[in-house]
DNA sequence: CTGGGGATGGGGCCC
DNA sequence: CGGGCCCCATCCCCA
């Protein structure tokens, strides 16, 4: 017995998911294009994607081999088979395509390509250097294929095999991002705009975008701004997702480019070359280290069983990209357990309570896990369970909610944070000189903004989002914070060394290396240091048992 | 190999 | 919204 369409549909649905970033659990980069996609269609696709996938949620591909724009048509294609039409006069586009399925190993789409090119009597020129096997060139990214190492985050070796200079290139005016089409992302960002019908505008029509734009999300670069440039194009995160939303399928980037200004070019260059990807990679380092370290004890190599029955790897605990369960409630309850409030069912920490810890104020409902049969309506409302079918209609709904409702009613964390703030020595326990009384816990504020800003961290949500990664906040500026590091974006640069921060009082410390100061002093041994934190590390030596 | 110190990155949170 | 500070984690170097 067939099912007629039966691969059809099942292609038709993946392909959705991947537009709305549902369950995507891997992200690509190209030059300056993110694309999210799963893992499975992608290693279904290729060896190649199959080996990268193994290891990786973040892919960087060679720019050489492959641009956004090729990239884009190559994913399509995986997820529908067919080859859709680009900006590229056909030849020059079935040659980019060739290189790129050649590269990564699309044999089926190599073919083609090749039978097009054949058919239209314009031989291949190939890019030296197509990697058959084994390719050690200009990038060592992950030009290189499988089984050499492939390894892009969690390998120091191929940080260091990486160099810094290969890992990215300033991009030239033909570097193009796409806008995202994740409908979620956006609206999670923007509650209340509408970015549907600007996706069904989209150039391309049927096929979504599924990049990100990264540029938008860039904060200003104060250090640049003699240029007077970077300002005037960076936008706000709002404004980043609001383009995110509205943009249709091309955008040229707004990152500096080679028409910059030199300084502005320089430091652009620094960030993205010497300091940002290597960055990247330590940081995909740790955070390798920290899912290791936690799957040890919620799951061996990576899988974790959830409340609800879904079961999450190391990418789904660390980065949510569709929508389910971001990274903070790995974070979330591995704090949790940490302090002995284990997100078991003894705790009575119910599957609602745990996944409203990592998303804003609604998530999709996993099909096939609910208890309750919610139908079609796949957005569910965190804090009073209601499906909607749309998340335009959850978001009116969320709307409705009072803030109160969402505060979080554990007695004992208060207990807890009430103890710690006693021991603390600046507590912000209610005086006269700060009325404003948090009404959850015994904090209080100088002012209202403050106390509002405070009880957000009461809230079982996090209305930020990282459109990256997915991890939610409770501030918006630790979220484009939180973003600086994605986009390698260090703005603080050190007048000795050329060192770059993403943050003002990281130079400030940094500085202190130079001058020699040492400010913080231990008063068991009168040990100096430069930094604070690393004197609190030092007294913890003095005070462990030993 | 191990422990301590220097230095750095990221998140939380208050101002 | 940015600055500043705190905390935790990590990497690297060196004794």
């Amino acid at each position: 017995m067939d099912l007629p369409n039966h691969a059809k549909q099942l292609l038709l649905q993946l392909n959705q998911q991947r537009a709305k970033g549902f369950l995507c659990d891997v992200i690509i980069v190209v030059e300056n294009a993110l694309f999210r996609a799963h893992k499975n269609i992608l290693a279904a696709s290729s060896m190649y994607f199959k080996s990268l996938v193994l290891h990786d949620n973040l892919i960087n591909l060679d720019t050489d081999m492959v641009n956004p724009a090729v990239f884009r048509q190559i994913l399509d294609f995986i997820y529908t088979g067919k080859l859709l039409n680009s900006d590229q006069p056909g030849e020059q586009n079935f040659n980019a395509l060739l290189t790129a399925a050649s590269y990564l190993q699309l044999h089926d789409l190599a073919a083609l390509c090749r039978k097009k090119l054949k058919r239209s009597g314009k031989p291949f020129i190939a890019k030296l250097g197509i990697p058959s096997i084994g390719r050690v060139g200009r990038s060592h990214r992950l030009s290189t294929p499988p089984f050499a190492h492939m390894r892009f985050s969690g390998s120091s070796d191929a940080a260091k095999l990486s160099h810094p200079k290969e890992l990215s290139k300033v991009t030239g005016p033909e570097d193009e991002v796409f806008a995202a089409s994740n409908q979620e992302n956006c609206h999670s960002l923007n509650r209340g705009t509408s970015s549907s019908s600007s996706l069904n505008n989209s150039i391309n029509g049927s096929d979504q975008e599924l990049g990100l734009d990264l540029s938008k999300k860039s904060p200003p670069m104060p250090v640049q701004d003699e240029a007077g440039q970077a300002d005037s194009r960076a936008g706000s995160p709002q404004s980043a997702s609001a383009s995110l939303a509205n943009s249709a399928s091309y955008e040229e980037l707004d990152l500096p480019k080679n028409n910059c200004e030199p300084m502005e070019l320089e430091a652009v260059e620094e960030n993205h070359s010497d300091v940002g990807p290597k960055k990247l990679l330590r940081h995909a380092s740790r955070k390798k280290e920290w899912t290791r370290k936690d799957g040890e004890k919620l799951a061996e190599d990576g899988g974790e069983a959830m409340p609800n029955g879904v079961i999450v790897g190391p990418l789904s605990k660390e980065r949510n990209l569709g929508g389910i369960y971001s990274s903070d409630q790995s974070f979330k309850c591995k704090d949790e357990v940490e302090n002995g409030k284990d997100n078991s069912e003894e705790s009575g920490h119910s599957e609602s309570e745990c996944s409203a810890h990592q998303n804003a104020n609604y998530v999709y409902r996993q099909e096939g896990f609910e208890t309750v049969p919610f139908g079609d309506n796949l957005y569910v409302c965190i804090p009073c369970g209601k499906g909607f079918p749309n998340s335009e209609q959850l978001n009116a709904h969320v709307e409705t909610h009072t803030e109160e409702e969402l505060y979080i009613k554990e007695e004992d964390s208060y207990s807890k944070e009430e103890a710690e703030d006693l021991s603390a020595p600046n507590n912000t326990f209610p005086n006269e000189s700060r009325p404003f009384k948090c009404s959850v816990c015994e904090r209080s504020y100088k002012d209202p903004a403050t106390l509002r800003q405070h009880e957000k961290t009461h809230w079982l949500t996090r209305p930020f989002p990282c459109n990256i990664c997915g991890k939610m906040f409770t501030q918006r500026g630790t979220m484009t914070r939180h973003m600086r590091s994605h986009l390698g974006l260090k703005p603080f640069a050190c007048e000795e060394c050329g060192m770059r921060f993403t943050r003002q009082y990281r130079l400030t410390e940094h500085m202190r290396v130079h001058s020699g100061e040492k400010p913080y002093e231990c008063q068991l041994c009168g040990g100096k240091f430069t930094q604070q934190r690393n004197l609190i590390s030092h007294l913890r030596m003095h005070t462990s048992p030993s």
